[in-house]
DNA sequence: ATGTAAACTATACGTTCGCATAGTAAACCG
DNA sequence: CGGTTTACTATGCGAACGTATAGTTTACAT
């Protein structure tokens, strides 16, 4: 079957994508690849060779994913709201997103904290567009009056870093406080707090 | 020398902090640790046994050098200026000394992407009394009326965030943008947005 | 039916891993 | 001066690492 070809191949992708975020390049082994997608690590070897590509096409999968389900929000975003309801609507969006699929996130976190090749392929292929479709966002947004009108790129490594710091601290937040930043109930609150904030809310 | 001694372990729990920041636990090994410290691989054994012990001693060690810095800030900031001041020198002090000290938040990074044992050592060292210091430091912001008066708590991460996700995207900031966010004025610049964010403002 | 290519696996090689242990050199103490 | 402790190192072990390659099974065109 050439189905079942490309199904073990994207098992080992998925895999590798999950022990590579929460390790790192380094930290993973071939081996461990192949058992967390229940295969051997001969297949692993076949399909990938080295593990510097393996690597190269995880990071591709997993933006792949994910550039595959954010803009659809974005296109979808209708004008029979206001503009506030919009961003709130995309906060909260983006953060149950990045919850469900932390993936991305996590290895973009693993390559900033050692900057070198990998980090700088990823650049080139990913963030120059991700931070260029960042700004377009915030600055519609500023545009509709819905976002303070300050530096745009300084606005959107505020937002960004209030949305995706909550999920990589979470297990941290989950242990100390008892509460699970990734339930539903949680997001709600925290993004309602976020716009409050932004709209800079003195009283209750 | 009883000082050579010291020095030398001293070395290696630096090397060992920088590496295990850069590429977690897994990452590291006793030999590149001995490397970067300048020493052999047999010393760090001797200082240390375990590569867990080594982990472990190492995150006291860092997690100390922040202690002794962080609270000297809170404790001198007088009264004769504004709260606002006081709150944006304060949120600058902490991007300067995490830009300057990266390790700590690294680590915090490394091991949250990975819970297990080694998190919940670090929640009941360090975390729980983190949280617990925050808190008091945001809810003394909110009675000024420096901050907004929301849920203290997602209040800390939303700042947290703010700041800390700066420090971890620094070097990919750097490559797309080509400004390095380490720098005065950037984190001048940077601070001073998100006291206006804080504020509310709409205009320029 | 048979040959060829594709998909997959068994085995192995050289290196590095964490860790153990026997040893050396200097310092200290009586 | 002899003996013990302290600081450090040389050597080595079994396991796991990434990688290479020969071999086996499966799919399919002729």
């Amino acid at each position: 079957m050439k189905n079942d070809k490309h199904r073990r191949r994207m098992a080992i992708l998925d895999a590798a994508a999950k022990l590579f975020g929460q390790v790192g390049f380094e930290g993973t082994s071939m081996k461990a690849v192949a058992i967390a997608a229940g295969e051997k690590k001969t297949l692993v070897q076949y399909h990938f060779r080295y593990k510097q590509q393996l690597w190269e096409e995880t990071v591709t999968h997993v933006w792949q994913q994910r550039n595959e389900a954010l803009p659809t929000f974005l296109a979808a975003a209708p004008d029979d709201r206001t503009a506030r309801e919009t961003m709130e609507a995309l906060c909260r969006y983006i953060l149950e997103f990045t919850f469900a699929n932390p993936t991305w996130v996590k290895i973009m976190f693993q390559e900033a904290s050692t900057p070198g090749a990998r980090l700088d392929w990823m650049v080139e292929q990913f963030f120059i567009n991700d931070f260029d479709q960042g700004k377009s966002v915030v600055e519609l947004a500023q545009a509709r009056g819905v976002l303070p009108d300050v530096n745009p790129m300084h606005l959107l490594y505020t937002l960004s870093g209030a949305l995706i710091y909550l999920v990589n601290v979470a297990p941290i937040i989950e242990r100390v406080t008892g509460k699970d930043a990734g339930e539903d109930d949680f997001v709600e609150e925290y993004v309602a707090t976020l716009m409050r904030i932004l709209s800079g809310a003195k009283g209750t």
